[in-house]
DNA sequence: ATGGCCCTTAAATCGCCGTTAACACTGGTA
DNA sequence: TACCAGTGTTAACGGCGATTTAAGGGCCAT
């Protein structure tokens, strides 16, 4: 786990550097941001491993925040509120937070919940190993350890939601969705033989690796560290 | 977080609506019990985040109730009374509650007091001490003490049911009602035969953890400090 | 027409699940 | 204490649904 960096998105400064002690204390390095608007640039400057962000926020609320880091990021985000009724109408609204912590919070709670998402996002965290995996989704290219892959487009859609959603386990009815554009349905077998054909396609490459994972009864999961 | 289900037991039917109402619109989902007689075994077939109890019920008083729930479940409990000075005598009887609510009471206190037992629960299974048993239900994947554990799905589901409720002892109609989906009846050895499988694979990571417990006569019970 | 891609089929294989039955243990009773 | 009926534990195994795979036909674009 290590040293973590975290951004922090707080604009009263006592709140601030409240949250900052603790985590420093815990052992993470802490930014803070003062201002709404200019958290999602600071994020994608110094790339945080987690972001802290206030709901109420000058220029720009964290909700706003927390949606436009999650185009581009599956980072972990723990919202902070201050008050608990608010959590409810989040949850709602589907802000695509991981956690969140209300006012008044406690030393204990904060670093838990931080050390918790950390560890939640750990093992499906881009690790070295994952950037052999390039998807580039405009040029329908992908390339595995330094290697173009040869995909159909079928292929190359499945591979997208996988590599997109790591670990993440999919029904063969959800990949359809992601392979298709049209609403189209087919067998299950169908997918079946397109991942087998990927896996193939994978292992011509690195004939160790068994990235696509089949989950008995389920579907399929793509797995960065195998 | 979310969506929490409260059983409500209370017998007269207008305080009862009125506190439905409430919760209600706090975004919880409730279920009403007029029979002290019913709640305990109400209580095991919906298995609610939280019980509010009334202490006059008809048949059986809500301190019984309070104490039998408690042999198996670390449920929060939050007590509804109609005098402040039985407040003094329940703390002195060492009845289980975690929270006392005294009529007449307005809907912000219900609301609030249940949020802040539901809050504390949440922390406490949040606590460091639960982190080294991760559960990721969108991988299907679990990990203990740093390791990832290769689980089948119903044991995966079994073990999460375990973890989502530390202490809680399930029968085993109960773990098979969150092992399946579907409505499916099994033998009860079955589910002792997945018990035995996962209690393998634990002990293969960590020899000395004794985290699933029988409780003779009754079921299964996970120990997180185990 | 040819080649590539997609979808399906069906056969082979795999491995999960539920049960069984023998054995060990628990807790109450004489 | 000794017993015993009820309960939990466990290994083993058959069934069968799930997965894997090769093969082939339809379709479209070249």
């Amino acid at each position: 786990m290590s040293q973590s960096s975290i951004l922090i998105a707080e604009d009263e400064p006592k709140i601030a550097s409240l949250l900052s002690d603790y985590l420093a204390s815990a052992g993470h390095q802490t930014q803070i941001c003062h201002d709404g608007g200019e958290v999602v640039t600071m994020f994608h400057q110094i790339q945080p491993d987690l972001v802290l962000p206030d709901i109420m926020l000058p220029n720009r609320d964290g909700i706003e925040i927390c949606r436009e880091i999650r185009t581009s990021s599956s980072v972990p985000i723990i919202m902070v509120t201050a008050r608990v009724d608010e959590i409810d109408r989040l949850l709602g609204l589907g802000v695509g937070a991981d956690d969140y912590i209300c006012k008044p919070f406690s030393p204990r709670e904060v670093v838990a919940r931080v050390a918790a998402a950390l560890r939640r996002q750990h093992w499906l965290q881009d690790t070295p190993d994952n950037l052999d995996m390039v998807i580039d989704s405009n040029a329908m290219r992908a390339e595995f350890k330094q290697q173009k892959l040869d995909l159909t487009p079928v292929e190359f859609r499945l591979l997208e939601a996988f590599v997109q959603h790591p670990a993440q386990v999919f029904s063969r009815a959800q990949l359809m969705d992601r392979a298709y554009t049209d609403h189209r349905v087919v067998s299950d077998r169908t997918i079946d033989s397109h991942v087998k054909n990927l896996r193939q396609k994978l292992t011509a490459v690195c004939p160790e690796s068994q990235r696509i994972q089949s989950i008995y009864g389920t579907g399929y999961r793509y797995d960065p560290t195998d």
